[in-house]
DNA sequence: GCGACAG
DNA sequence: ATCTTGTCGC
């Protein structure tokens, strides 16, 4: 917890103004027993969200799975994965909490800061705040909030479904947040980049 | 002391 | 996250 609050010092959260090539979706996967941790990225290119480039690792699993610090336990496979990327991503898409987090340090924002890259959280639940109901349609969304502060978006990406909990990781803002989140989608409920990360590192 | 709790 | 059986909709 100390690290966060070390790691919360150096966000910066303004208006991505740098044009976006290339997003990466990000994931991780347990296989056999959780003992190996399977980190899988997948770099699409935008807008044409064609796969450009994949990769995946797998490292002995050191942490048991806490609330509120997820990303010690995936990060450590997740940059391995990344290391064998080629290319540089101008965004990430991770599936988890950005700044919607206890100390405001979810996975999302944790990788942004660390690699000094914009990215967002798309998490397919809450971990905390509060927000009123959502709106039916796809594209219809709440404001997270914890007390007074706005810490995310609870955004319906396609109608009939779970809304997701999205929120700026690193660089970029609440609507920068929600407007990636909504290109990036086909016609589920995640975006692209992170269903091909998700099915990488789990199986299929 | 009692719940809540990303993946 | 992972596991597992069954059901619903296109």
């Amino acid at each position: 917890m100390a690290e966060q609050r070390r790691l919360a010092a150096s966000v910066r959260h303004a208006p991505m103004m740098a044009e976006v090539r290339l997003v990466a979706g990000i994931d991780a996967g347990f296989p056999r027993h959780r003992s190996v941790t399977r980190a899988a990225v997948v770099a699409m290119t935008y807008p044409d969200l064609a796969v450009a480039e994949r990769a995946v690792a797998e490292v002995p699993t050191t942490m048991p799975y806490i609330p509120g610090l997820l990303s010690f336990r995936e990060l450590p496979a997740i940059l391995e994965a990344l290391a064998q990327l080629t290319a540089e991503p101008d965004l990430f898409l991770c599936d988890g909490q950005g700044i919607a987090h206890p100390r405001r340090v979810g996975i999302a924002t944790h990788l942004g800061v660390l690699l000094d890259t914009p990215s967002i959280g798309v998490a397919k639940s809450r971990l905390i705040g509060t927000y009123d109901e959502v709106g039916a349609e796809r594209g219809d969304w709440q404001p997270l909030m914890d007390g007074i502060e706005r810490i995310g978006t609870v955004l319906r990406t396609r109608q009939g479904v779970k809304p997701v909990f999205v929120s700026p990781g690193h660089c970029c803002d609440h609507d920068d947040a929600v407007n990636w989140t909504m290109r990036c989608l086909s016609r589920f409920r995640l975006p692209e980049p992170i269903r091909a990360a998700d099915r990488l590192a789990s199986n299929r």
